[in-house]
DNA sequence: CAGATATACTACGACAGACGTTGTAACGAC
DNA sequence: GTCGTTACAACGTCTGTCGTAGTATATCTG
């Protein structure tokens, strides 16, 4: 069964991690579980990659924390995307468009056929 | 201008050297060139990049070297892909479709564009 | 009530891939 | 003769991911 790799997804957890903060904030294990559901389990983003992508991501400015108790009364750090992170967010969007562009250039469908004669010799 | 990051393309600078050596061997200096003419220029690979990724190939096996003089007489280290090469790459192409969809979940098109009510709250 | 399981993190260190920098060497162009 | 292009190799640094471990509370199970 072929699963994700963290190289592959590398540089995209950040943008992941926004995605899901876009319209409300949210704490870690809520992000982790919403990057499961919304991937169908294809997806597991590990709690260190995760927990340290905030730390980092604070750090930069975009997102801001700030602990919140929940109705059973435990503590939780929340985030919240600042003006920064969506501006971060919109850029790595259109990064990824350009990204997926170039990389499908080199993709072929069934990973074997052969290719067009490439013109050399 | 938006280019692509290194932590983006990272993991797939393997697949990409493979696929221009799937048809032909060559050697460093074409497969930089290669790799700028086919993506116009929004990926150009590091030098140390290219080598180091020759070394782990070669290491790994999916890939193997031999020295050969050019028409002027200058040495050079052509790579050729091997079996291993081959299956290694189909594999990854597979990934990338995985990837795609996956990293496709949490990209809005427009970056911006108000989210569908996510059912929380 | 004990123990398992889920929640909600934090700390520490290791590792791999990308990259900056530098150096080498051969060739043709001017 | 030196400049630009070709064609690499060596060395060290940095960043993001991940393995491991530990802490602490809440809820469920028997």
């Amino acid at each position: 069964m072929i699963t994700i790799s963290s190289d592959v997804i590398r540089g995209y957890n950040d943008t992941i991690i926004l995605y899901l903060l876009l319209d409300k904030p949210s704490y870690g294990y809520e992000i982790s579980r919403m990057i499961r559901q919304l991937s169908d389990g294809k997806y597991v983003i590990k709690e260190t990659t995760l927990y340290s992508a905030f730390t980092r991501m604070e750090k930069n400015g975009y997102i801001i924390s700030f602990s919140r108790s929940a109705e059973n009364g435990k503590r939780r750090t929340y985030y919240s995307i600042t003006d920064a992170g969506r501006e971060y967010y919109r850029e790595k969007c259109e990064e990824w468009n350009l990204t997926k562009e170039v990389i499908e250039h080199f993709i072929s469908l069934s990973g074997t056929r052969a290719l067009p004669d490439s013109g050399a010799r």
